[in-house]
DNA sequence: CCTGAAACGGACCCTGCAGTCCGTTTACAA
DNA sequence: TTGTAAACGGACTGCAGGGTCCGTTTCAGG
């Protein structure tokens, strides 16, 4: 990729960006940026120079988790069953955040999106599709199945995630 | 009630409490208690008197909601249709918690209840009735009802409140 | 090597906010 | 009216965290 950068740099930017993942992933938004440097064994004068706002540095985060669950949504839509299609992967979605639950809190903090347009494009054929087939109730729009499966890990405390995610899903069939 | 004080810390007290409900309630319990003191026409010195620390004062606003959201739920159970007394009941306290959405950061801030254990009681009952009476799903626990509802309306992008709550209370039924 | 540019990191600045203190004001009772 | 205890409120403190600066170190090409 980007390697206009010198060796040490370049590690650094990663040992910054696995630094910032756990820290995030871990408590949410409000970590410090001396904490995530000291985690990345760095001085926070290095974080800064990288990413000139801590905001930009959250982005950086979230895009990495975005990808991921990105490939998810374009393997599922190569499914055939688009209502199993799009459950299956609502649970493996669920899954990455169920693992990360300070994340969420931070895309709620970054007004959402940062870049998550490919994201919403290909979830939104998903949930359009599984509709169609009259595997998802249709008085709910597409945009607005993300943010709810999130307030459910979000609220479910610990180990309780998998039940909340299944009501939600419940709730979301026709 | 309690008048043991001066006239004018009443009056003040008053003033306070309305300010922070409206303050907490709008932008929840990242507010400055300066601002808060502001919008009560008072000196922030004045509300430290009353509450010694911020969260006193936060704790002090969820309980008169907390208090509201009780006489509801026993409302609720005086009525002999189970199923139909739970989702009203959910309707209604649905119905408050949207009218200060910045409130349920304040409750998840406070790693809950304050003075929540009459409600959590009620509230119990009312679920626990309803899945007798086979209109509620068997495999959730009434504690867990509050948060997933909680959740549905915190993440739902004002206006959207109300679909978000009839997803999850879909999902709810048996 | 040697040298210049790039990167480093910690000292430093600044803002915002929770919580304290104390001189002044106000309610109320005698 | 007056004395006093309660209440007031704003000045002040301490701290935490974001963001900047710059003297020092390290990389990499000649």
């Amino acid at each position: 990729m980007t390697t206009e950068l010198r060796a040490d740099a370049q590690r650094n930017l990663e040992r910054v960006l696995d630094a910032a993942e756990q820290a995030f992933g871990a408590s949410g938004p409000d970590v410090s940026i001396d904490e995530i440097a000291r985690l990345a064994g760095v001085g926070h004068g290095t974080v800064f120079r990288r990413f000139p706002t801590k905001d930009d540095l959250m982005y950086a985060v979230i895009e990495r988790h975005v990808a991921q669950v990105t490939t998810f949504a374009s393997e599922a839509l190569s499914s055939d069953d688009p209502g199993e299609a799009f459950f299956d992967f609502a649970q493996r979605a669920a899954e990455l955040m169920l693992s990360t639950p300070g994340l969420h809190k931070c895309v709620v903090h970054c007004g959402e999106k940062p870049g998550a347009a490919e994201l919403e494009e290909l979830g939104s054929k998903l949930v359009a599709r599984a509709q169609r087939a009259g595997a998802v109730r249709r008085d709910i729009k597409p945009a607005e199945v993300g943010p709810l499966i999130r307030a459910a890990l979000l609220a479910a405390p610990s180990g309780q995630g998998r039940r909340y995610l299944d009501v939600v899903l419940d709730g979301l069939r026709a």
